[in-house]
DNA sequence: ATTTGTGAACAGTTTCACAGCG
DNA sequence: CGCTGTGAAACTGTTCACAAAT
């Protein structure tokens, strides 16, 4: 299969979203229009680029449209490992969010510099020192880390998680960080989608029908 | 000014963020392609797009950037003024959090549509139900609004936003909001996150030498 | 009749490469 | 000499429009 473009990946997942709380059997790409926002051309390119080939005429089958988005999503096979670290407000939100529950993506370890925080909270996976980052990430073999550190230890820690090999960080911190090439950050923090957001627009860019992102 | 495209948009955030925190006086494209990962030709253009020329030769005057960056991004002038929808985890961490102090995003008020809730927590500013969003919003003339409802509330609300004149929703559920193309959408949450970062690159497609997203 | 899937045209974005400035 | 700013080229992504499929 094709590496999928860059735009497309999010919309892609963006689809999937959408198609989960989907109940009919069969959904068009103007349907997939009026509901997601982007045009229904865009998305016969974007599926077209799956291995679904869904005949014609009266839309795509939802339940194939799934498997083939979990497949290139990488959310179908086993479960991927994620680990909190930095466990003040926002990690403690997210401790027992049950967002996680239905999906492939375990929760497999929290950390924080502060042993008090480790030994006082509860969740239902295991607390550790920040000390302990490294030898646990390997030991569980952790895919993911959500980062919800105090800015100042940003930086550091993002090192540390690359240095051992994560894939990926969901960065809910407002500092850029500075990885390798390698690991993908997603951006996900208030500021960060505030100023996203009042940027101005008069004139929007092609194709920016609706502003959606991931 | 001409409009910013799309992907300078999400870099020129990034930027302001990154600089933000950066305390010489100049900096140059290449300097920024270390911090950030993107080339430093993307960086050149992007800065052409303000109306900054700073001449050449030893990069760019910090100060200066960070000046046109704030007029583009729409956060030099007035405070802004957004509002918090559902204060249950989500929601409550997102109510003392500092990360807005410095700039000028201002939470306004918090909606839950538990009474119960908006009279037990504690805020600096005030908590309403969520019967008295339209005219809460509307009075304080309110641009912004964090989502950090049930799922199954999400598209309702985000209706009753969009139709008092919400100008954009910081979407911290999993769901795809249907919203008017006026309206822009930030998806924050976990689980988009997560996806995101799990789709199969290999291959990246050019000019991702770094995965990098608001 | 409706809707997909796609070649071809178009539009937007990035890279290249270098003239010109400090 | 290093770095910016920008034409021009290369490339990526979107829209159009229609043949094929049901």
């Amino acid at each position: 299969m094709r590496a999928i473009p860059g735009p497309s990946r999010k919309r892609l997942v963006l689809l999937e979203r959408l198609l989960s709380g989907y109940t009919e059997k069969t959904i068009t790409s103007q349907e997939i229009e009026r509901l997601a926002g982007w045009s229904a051309a865009v998305t016969r390119r974007d599926i077209s680029l799956l291995d679904v080939r869904c005949g014609a005429s009266n839309g795509y089958r939802v339940a194939e449209l799934k498997e083939a988005l979990n497949l290139v999503l990488n959310i179908s096979s086993e479960p991927q490992k994620c680990c909190i670290v930095g466990l003040g407000r926002m990690g403690q939100a997210l401790l027992d969010n049950t967002e996680l529950e239905a999906t492939v993506f375990k929760i497999a370890a929290g950390f924080d510099s502060s042993v008090n925080r480790t030994e006082i909270l509860h969740a239902m996976f295991p607390l550790h020192p920040t000390t302990m980052l490294e030898q646990v990430i390997r030991e569980e073999g952790i895919s993911y880390a959500i980062l919800t550190v105090e800015p100042q230890e940003a930086q550091p820690i993002a090192e540390r998680l690359v240095s051992c090999g994560i894939r990926g960080i969901v960065n809910y911190t407002p500092c850029v960080l500075s990885v390798s090439p390698a690991v993908h950050v997603e951006n996900v923090s208030l500021l960060t989608a505030l100023e996203t957001l009042s940027v101005n627009t008069r004139g929007q860019a092609a194709g920016e029908t609706r502003t959606h992102s991931a």
